[in-house]
DNA sequence: TTGTATGCGTTATCAA
DNA sequence: TTGATAACGCATACAA
């Protein structure tokens, strides 16, 4: 080919694999074997090669890369989620894993009451070519999306309260023992009379919460009325009705567990609203340990996940994928949520 | 699940410009001309094309786009926030506009402490050859990465508490105004001795909201000592020490005005935990309207900002710049916040 | 162990 | 107004 047509290559100009290859005196398929790491490469050339990249801060293009291999080096995460703490922490440790690697990440919230949710994933996931997805709870529990990941030949994994999948796709926490620990917790002070603010129906951190809150108390052989469950949806609003139609009850409970620190919060507002002293006539949990838990007061006894814990996990499940078939002995997939102490739950001063 | 949908979109089979090409019996060029809505083509050739395209759902692949064009279809958000909340609507509002586009959303937070951050935001630039950023406060303050973003070529939307640069670089709210307002309200109710919770110096939002504050004090001739100012790291915990600073002054403040909500709960915290009455002994304004504003109890008087309307604006902006060099009669650059008047306000009680 | 030729899906050049 | 052909930067088969 005649350079008749091609300008002088100006020297601020982004090197190429073409001029690695040029100036380490070797061909574009070479530099290539150095960049993917090839095994069969003579260690002379890889050090003369990597040294020439060295010098000239060569950086392989991405889109080049994405359109020769039929994929892209972008993680996905897929969301419906309000609680904006948990999204950021997720996002923080997944980027933690990606720190130093070719991989970018790209959000994608997700409306689970639209028409076309599947579809909008499905074209997000084929458009960019995604490498891999993490989804968050609680869409993460829809099995749809994960077949969908699988027919497109798309790596994910989720996250959850439980167990939803195997090891490989599957980053969860011990909502129902952490719940059930929690609940001892109010026993131990001395609480018999427990309400539960529920979360939705068909959300699995939602019954998981509840079987370890039901457990706890059948172990004790304490009954549970009907009357002191009341039905929540994860949302503030939702935790001040639910709240409400628990302390009507006579006997009112002398502690809540919340299924969430949003609705553990409206615990809270609500009966600062009726001037019920907390934690003296009122103990409190939530689960989360979002902001809002530590920024009230009293500062809220809570749940917390290490959610940029296992969002670093997730992405490195996705991008070790590649040369390790199983997971074994790599990523963890349980992590333990941890029960923290705040000022919100004392013995209770009024026994029926 | 999505039976109904067309059969070509089967990850098998996905037609490419050539397929298009060959069914419309075109050059692939003239595809890409309708695809790019070249001015200089039949209509009747494009219209034949369009049908094509239209019935074999093609899309054009972006990897191979961004390739042939030299730059990628991705906006990036880069933020330092530590507000969780704004950043998700940010996200929120610049995903509205990216709807039905081509355009993606890649996040990157940022340590403004790290001594790499201006290599780091250099190479995100650069490796996936971003068409726009939009940067999120505070560090959209910094005039040094609009100056990288214009030596690279790449688009940039800064978002902050003031008009740091032209309109189309710019969404800003007018943060001074809507706290002189906030004062002027408490001025209103009756408070002489108010109180400020100050944000971090050299912040460009901090100083809009102090002058803000000291403007409408000024304006009706009351004094602010000196000791009335307290500085803020805009954290809750810094928040705490200032507050507790305040209220040990003699005669303390009946109001205050903390620049964040983040400081304004832990102006309500440290009332609580000395057992002074909120409203009625300590009225307390905070500032962005953050899901804890509303949650605590009282709920907080505070300014909300627009920030999903000024996320859909930034990246309006980004995507417009295409056609019209500038921006008149385009996207606005200045966003209205709005004072919210909750239960953490009322007249005081004493009078020094 | 290394190189050559070709493909990935699109856009740009320039001639028809 | 349209089309043949060459980029774009990298990876893979297949040779050497």
């Amino acid at each position: 080919m005649s350079k008749a047509v091609p300008a002088e290559k100006r020297a601020s100009a982004k090197p190429t694999i073409n001029d690695i290859a040029r100036l380490a005196g070797v061909s574009k398929k070479t530099v290539s074997r150095v960049i993917n790491q090839s095994p069969l490469l003579n260690e002379d050339t890889r050090e003369k090669v990597k040294a020439v990249i060295r010098d000239t801060g060569y950086v392989p293009n991405p889109q080049a890369r994405a359109l020769a291999l039929g994929r892209n080096f972008l993680i996905g995460i897929i969301h419906d989620n309000p609680n904006a703490q948990m999204i950021l922490n997720m996002q923080q440790g997944i980027l933690e894993a990606l720190r130093d690697t070719e991989f970018e990440m790209v959000v994608r919230p997700v409306d689970r009451g639209s028409a076309t949710m599947m579809d909008d994933i499905r074209s997000f996931i084929m458009r960019q070519r995604l490498y891999g997805v993490v989804i968050m709870p609680p869409i993460s529990e829809n099995d749809e999306i994960a077949r969908l990941c699988r027919e497109l030949g798309c790596r994910y994994v989720r996250m959850g309260s439980a167990r939803l999948d195997d090891d490989a796709h599957m980053v969860a926490s011990n909502d129902r023992d952490v719940v059930a620990e929690a609940t001892r917790y109010l026993i131990a002070q001395g609480h018999r009379r427990i309400g539960l603010v529920a979360g939705p129906h068909g959300f699995r951190s939602a019954r998981e919460r509840r079987e370890g809150f039901e457990s706890a108390l059948a172990e004790a052989g304490i009954r549970l009325p009907r009357n002191l469950i009341a039905d929540g949806q994860y949302t503030f609003e939702s935790g001040i009705t639910a709240t409400e139609s628990l302390l009507d009850q006579s006997p009112p409970p002398t502690a809540i567990f919340a299924s969430n620190d949003e609705m553990a919060a409206a615990v809270l507002y609500t009966a600062r609203e009726r001037g019920i002293a907390v934690p003296e006539e009122l103990s409190i949990v939530g689960f989360d340990d979002t902001p809002i838990a530590s920024r009230v007061w009293p500062p809220l006894t809570t749940v917390r996940w290490p959610i940029v814990a296992m969002g670093r996990s997730a992405a490195l499940k996705l991008i070790r994928g590649l040369d390790s078939g199983d997971d074994e002995g790599g990523e963890p997939s349980t992590f333990l949520s941890t029960l923290v102490r705040r000022g919100s739950v004392a013995p209770p001063t009024r026994t029926d």
